[in-house]
DNA sequence: GCAATAAATGAACGGTGTTCACAGAACGGT
DNA sequence: ACCGTTCTGTGAACACCGTTCATTTATTGC
């Protein structure tokens, strides 16, 4: 009798398997290298077995992506948890940053690859791991503001619109144009910060004098 | 004997051909798209004849690259000769925003894919085409840090380097994470304006949203 | 043990970048 | 005008790739 679950559950546990050497795969030698062929190598599989659990290669990278970003939300949450405003940006811009230099081919995957691969994270407004996650730097810009510390005139979700942006732009670049930058993608964050924390308590780093 | 003159040109020109051809089908179908047999076949060549004027499909991606990069070079520098310095770096971001969203596919090819194919343009810390339009920011920064409208605490260069990438990033979301970002790319463009220029003038330039 | 169902596969199709031995044309020197 | 060299071009092949499908193999319920 409990021969079907039995079996749901090994095809389950294979289909876990199938993703692990594929994140492996992805991880070591990025989404171009993930062939379906030596995926079914790794896994000891003939290759049509992979499309018995997977619609088809962009599935099983759809399904990373998913992954990657749920580990992103992980990273950031915690510095979410700051209550300081202008440290919990701080933080998270850290956060951020490290994140996508540590698993630099996760990132890419998820953020500077096919539209297509990443959408389903921003499908859902609500319950979606991408606007979940943003709403996490709406409200860093809604305690920013309402300390006083933002700039006026622009809505806390354009401020985390273009910072979130900023970040992507520091992590993306290093990513591909690595001759580019000078200082490190840290210090640029740290800089993104001050430049965006407005008003009359200067940030950190930021010190008025006249 | 001009002979000799004339072949070398034929040879320029069909390497010129082949260059023309393969732009034109990145910015149709995306550097993914560009394959040499398709390639061959739109220039009536045998494929293994385009390995005699370009080592290989990469050779020719950092051609497109190299040009590409040239074009956004060439919107650039009208831009960057505003003088007043609020309106330059408002000018420089619509410009390369407005660029990158124009030509999408070149944006790609040269910012977001293999950084092995743009390496060349950040290899001359002077003649590079890549340095050479960093300088354009890298100056736009010191004028506004003349004009005592600069985040104090951070270099002209550290702030360029902070501004490009959050130009980069709002390209590069809008490129791949369509259904991220609700405000239009320029818009928030000139709120990263806004939000980087700092000091007791409010840059009322900067205050319109397009 | 047998029929039905599920899992797995080998072989194929059409595509990719790239190489290389070979053919053909154009050339320079005699 | 001939010949040998040098350059241009190619067809065929190699080693991959994602994907499909008829077929085989294993597992299940009866």
């Amino acid at each position: 009798m409990g021969s079907a679950e039995r079996k749901e559950r090994q095809r389950a546990e294979l289909r876990e398997q199938i993703l692990q050497v594929a994140r492996d795969m992805v991880m070591k030698e990025g989404f171009g290298a993930l062939s379906m062929r030596k995926l079914a190598d790794a896994v000891e599989y003939a290759p049509a077995t992979l499309y018995l659990h997977f619609e088809n290669r962009d599935a099983i990278a759809r399904e990373l992506c998913v992954r990657g970003f749920q580990e992103l939300l992980a990273v950031l949450e915690p510095a979410a948890a700051c209550e300081e405003p202008v440290e919990r940006l701080s933080r998270l811009a850290d956060a951020y940053v490290t994140f996508g230099l540590k698993q630099p081919e996760t990132y890419r995957l998820v953020f500077m690859e096919d539209p297509k691969l990443s959408a389903d994270l921003f499908q859902d407004k609500q319950e979606g791991a991408g606007p979940k996650s943003f709403a996490v730097l709406v409200r860093a810009f809604e305690a920013l503001k309402a300390a006083g510390l933002a700039l006026e005139g622009a809505t806390p979700v354009r401020l985390a619109e273009v910072f979130w942006a900023g970040l992507h732009g520091i992590v993306s670049l290093k990513l591909t144009c690595s001759g580019f930058q000078g200082a490190p993608a840290e210090a640029l964050a740290q800089t993104l910060v001050a430049s965006t924390v407005h008003g009359p308590k200067p940030a950190r780093a930021t010190r008025r004098t006249r």
